[in-house]
DNA sequence: AACAGATTGATAAGTTTTTAGCATTTGACT
DNA sequence: AGTCAAATGCTAAAAACTTATCAATCTGTT
């Protein structure tokens, strides 16, 4: 039912776990309780206000929002070593995204009461948050900015690098037209005629659940070209 | 030329001043230098890597994009207490958008090695820029969401009552239609249309440099309406 | 009271995206 | 080798948005 995901957030955000070194790393799992959950089950939903830590284990964590109608909007895939809902620690915000595993998927679930005692312990923890939060922030801010001046097809060859960046394969990525259309927030049919033009001007090779590129290289240089600012994915 | 700004983010972001206690205040006002902008002109520029953290002391900060060919889109309208650039302190990307002064306006600059300094001193500082950054990057999300999942007439409502919010006043907004426009993406065509609906369904009233809400219960009800998932600006 | 600049109102043509289909191809599993 | 579900390919009409202009209205200032 679900092939392999790459991980990707919409672009490389740094994992929690890789900005802290392995004391405090062995003190959150120390802390935490595993969970775990099976393909598709629900980890998290939108507007939900009850506040704890998660960080992905093993598996992936499907971060999106659910219409009413059925509808999936995707906003990333998280996979091990990234975490999600620090801000109902720090905020009485409620959860912004619903959050389903994808594969069998391990969470570490850390509370309230026991995540504020780590982040008194270790100054550390909280510095290392802020870092990734930041980094999130501002590639939001960046993504938010490419919505609104580059075309589709400019928008779509910067997912497809920072996708293929994340999961470290050269020269293709294992990924649905559906998908992508998803984390670009259009139709199918609006992808599939820009995926048809750049495959058309050779820039891409299409597949089937997946795509290529026979001159990564040159797929930059088109990207930049177009941006007019400087690339940063 | 410059007429009174409404301050928005593009809704209630938390002033870093609101968050911290008046003794750390003091803190960074000491750390500061403070420099006055005149109306138009640049405080920084995207792209650039000088790092630093910035304050409004009095004014208004217009935080946008400016695009090569003199267009420029507005991310949000910083008023004073709040702060911009920390992100430039913890991580080494580059700034992510141009900001001007929006009348005759002072900031506080500190730099990198003072901040640090700050940061170290007073460790309720960092928690504070933890909480102002995650609450921002909750803004974000919704914002991302709402572009994706609204039409635009709901999408220009939830940002007008997003302003009237952050402004306090309760029942008018003092805003251009260009700049309404701006900040949703769009241009002043488009953002007329649905206007003009709006103020044909009676649910505003147009002026000048201006907009009222004859009866903002009903606004309100409409956009939950629309919106089809609880309401949060 | 008159003027100038700023702001809104309005229109038409052109482009992009969506909606709603249906047909075709692919890959996994018998 | 055949079958079925998943995924892609394609089309046509409708809706939304942009670009480019120009006219009308408002406001502060002389």
């Amino acid at each position: 039912m679900n092939q392999e995901h790459a991980s990707f957030t919409p672009s490389k955000s740094p994992a929690l776990f890789n900005l802290v070194d392995d004391g405090i790393q062995e003190a959150i799992i120390a802390a935490a309780n595993v969970v775990r959950y099976t393909d598709g089950q629900l980890i998290h939903t939108r507007g939900q206000i009850k506040p704890g830590v998660s960080i992905v284990k093993s598996g992936y964590a499907k971060v999106g929002v659910n219409g009413l109608d059925g509808t999936f909007i995707m906003a990333g895939v998280l996979g091990p070593g990234e975490s999600f809902g620090e801000f109902t620690i720090f905020t009485d915000l409620p959860r912004t995204h619903d959050v389903t595993a994808s594969g069998t998927t391990e969470i570490y679930q850390i509370d309230e009461q026991r995540f504020n005692k780590l982040c008194d312990s270790h100054p550390e923890l909280v510095k290392a948050l802020l870092c990734s939060t930041l980094m999130r922030t501002h590639l939001l801010l960046e993504l938010l900015d490419s919505m609104r001046r580059l075309p589709l097809k400019a928008r779509a060859v910067k997912l497809l690098l920072s996708i293929a960046y994340t999961t470290g394969s050269q020269d293709f990525v294992r990924i649905r037209q559906t998908d992508l259309a998803e984390s670009l927030g259009v139709t199918r049919v609006s992808l599939g005629k820009v995926v048809k033009k750049l495959s058309n001007e050779g820039l891409i090779e299409l597949g089937y659940g997946k795509i290529r590129f026979p001159d990564r290289n040159r797929l930059e240089r088109w990207l930049e070209q177009q941006s007019a600012t400087p690339l940063s994915y």
